[in-house]
DNA sequence: GACAGCATGTAATGAGTTACATGATTAA
DNA sequence: TTAATCATGTAACTCATTACATGCTGTC
């Protein structure tokens, strides 16, 4: 019986909004909260049984056909415990880039492989972008899965839209200053435009 | 002798700038990584070993005062190892944001509690912000520790302060939005405005 | 009837964090 | 001279990932 970490409280969260079976938390988590509080779906079978153990959710045994599996819902004691958790402060963004630091060391390479990052950044913000805004139309449309939660799932979705938008706005802008570039460091005669340099305080990358 | 993880090669980067002794790296790391790979300054002594181990780097026992460290200096082998890496797609920007479930999940609460959630990380966002911002601009002033490398430091400072940025603006934006509910979901007749709603998706949080 | 993919887990491994320990230097 | 802080690490532990294992269900 471990203490619980925020990922036990996220599965909690979910099983506040309904019963789930282990497969289906692992859909959710997936689907929902996989661009802010990713994790491996191995995690949820034992986070999950780790609720059980602290008396925060039940377990029900369902047979699809002949196959048993294990379906959770939240307890009592599990709503008091989110209730609670919902007073703690949250940790705040936490970013993890590795790309990001191939960019942030570019000058141990080439302007080629600073480039090629640069697009595989921009290609993949892109297409992360588009997913997240299609969802967010989808939801308006037809209410998606839990119409009732629509309000503050629209909080969190309008974040990850602006935040993946802001990343592909900003790769496109660092290609296009990077290919005026001679090189890529003010070192050894072969400078980038200073002008070039400053303007990326001053202009904002859109 | 473990395989090579994003940390190696991020410390190895360091190394490529200039030699530093354990204590110094852990310093650049927290200064200039921080941001988007953060670590514990304990794995470096580890990750440190390791990239001799690799034969990327060799070490020379420094001596202040009584006292004995260990400076690390990047090889040959250091510097391929480095290009090679550069070479390779890096992950994309991973998200893990606590205080963003409790937004995702405040309907398991009160509106003051998802308030308060609001308000502390626009907080946050808003000091490192700052913080960020005012190193940037120190750095054009003066040229920061390594100002031939300040062209690619100025492209990851740029993303770095406008993601923070963004971060502060929306919970501001949020802020006022909730401030206008009777309550966190369209159920049970409090429901939310639709058109304070739709406005999430239609109007920039700016 | 076999193959793909859905559903349900377990085990091994690893990367990273927290906590601890301790010597040296500096400021009060 | 004491306390704070700089500097240098080690150890224990935990959280999480990858890889594996396996049964069921529908379909070609």
């Amino acid at each position: 019986m471990r203490e619980l970490s925020t990922t036990s409280y996220a599965l909690l969260a979910l099983l506040g909004v309904q019963s789930f079976t282990t497969y289906e938390l692992a859909q959710q988590m997936e689907r929902s909260l996989a661009d802010y509080w990713p994790r491996a779906q191995s995690v949820l079978y034992a986070e999950a049984k780790n609720l059980t153990a602290h008396g925060l959710a039940t377990t029900e045994r369902v047979h699809t056909g002949q196959r048993v599996g294990t379906r959770y819902s939240i307890t009592e004691q599990g709503r008091a415990a989110l209730r609670r958790w919902l007073d703690e402060p949250g940790a705040g963004p936490q970013l993890q880039f590795e790309a990001l630091v191939q960019v942030a060391f570019a000058d141990h390479g080439t302007i080629e492989q600073l480039t090629r990052t640069l697009q595989a950044i921009q290609r993949d913000a892109e297409a992360n972008r588009d997913r997240t805004e299609a969802r967010g139309r989808e939801y308006l449309r037809d209410g998606g899965p839990f119409p009732d939660r629509l309000p503050v799932i629209a909080l969190v979705a309008k974040l990850i839209i602006e935040q993946t938008a802001l990343v592909a706005r900003w790769a496109e802008w660092a290609e296009e200053l990077v290919a005026t570039w001679p090189a890529l460091t003010t070192a050894g005669g072969a400078t980038p435009p200073d002008d070039a340099f400053e303007a990326t305080w001053n202009h904002p990358s859109r």
